[in-house]
DNA sequence: TATTGTTATACTCTATAACTATA
DNA sequence: TATAGTTATAGAGTATAACAATA
């Protein structure tokens, strides 16, 4: 059976997996591609994810409208994203993938588990197993 | 026995692993205190880690040494660490940690830990053992 | 009057290039 | 000549404040 752990076993614990998350996160972001910055990946993402108009992407990313706004001009001048103002509701802009920017994002994405694949591919099937488990587990807690 | 997993099932399991970890790493940004940038953080944190040249801490963060050099000045004007040149050779600067550098590193570092320290306390006994493990793995790796 | 989005302006972090001081 | 570090300058991202357009 597995023991309850202490108080003290809990918080070293809490410790170091956030340590190792955030190394794993740095590490796989450093063996990246560079071709597009962290923050732009992350709205071509949230775009595709299903947000569409520059305020619920500037509370998402939790920037400033302002910033927001800046960012995805840029996404834009680069062919990235399209901006075409709502029917419905002329305040709105919606924006959309553009072809190159779902390429964008599948490129990256290639790019990024590249690395950590090799990395997964070289541990044991009992390490492997470990890890599936443990990715279950912090994908609950993160999402909370 | 744990079966070995196919081809597929390791892609999946890395691009979840990675995911996971980004994610909490997110959270746990999100969640902390916003008292000290992060760049300034990491490298008050490589100061105490035994890093005690702008050479050596420039590399580790992969940054430029001007770029370096500018943190550490703002660092030093903020009292969080000290530069003293090197007796034995007069193109080194030493850099240590303040009373107040190691006090922020504390005070920061707690913050951070509480908001992970109280999800991985709701987990079962079992799921923080899986974690224990994954944490063991994941630093190895990024440690390669 | 409230909401969506933009522009104006300033600050921070970053990099490359050029410089100083020491070895 | 090589190394450690700094200053000069410019580019990118961010924020707050002020603004325009629509509801």
């Amino acid at each position: 059976m597995t023991p309850t752990p202490t108080r003290r076993e809990v918080s070293d614990l809490a410790i170091d997996v956030r340590l190792a998350c955030m190394r794993i996160s740095r590490r796989v972001r450093f063996e990246s591609s560079s071709e597009i910055a962290p923050h732009r990946f992350g709205v071509l993402a949230k775009i595709e994810d299903g947000l569409h108009t520059a305020t619920a992407l500037a509370e998402s990313e939790r920037v400033s409208a302002p910033s927001m706004s800046r960012t995805i001009k840029a996404l834009a001048e680069d062919g990235l994203v399209t901006r075409t103002p709502d029917p419905d509701d002329g305040r709105n802009v919606i924006l959309e993938l553009t072809p190159e920017g779902a390429a964008m994002l599948r490129r990256v994405r290639r790019r990024r588990d590249a690395w950590m694949t090799t990395r997964v591919a070289a541990l044991s099937a009992e390490e492997q197993h470990v890890l599936r488990r443990a990715a279950d587990i912090l994908a609950r807690v993160a999402a909370e």
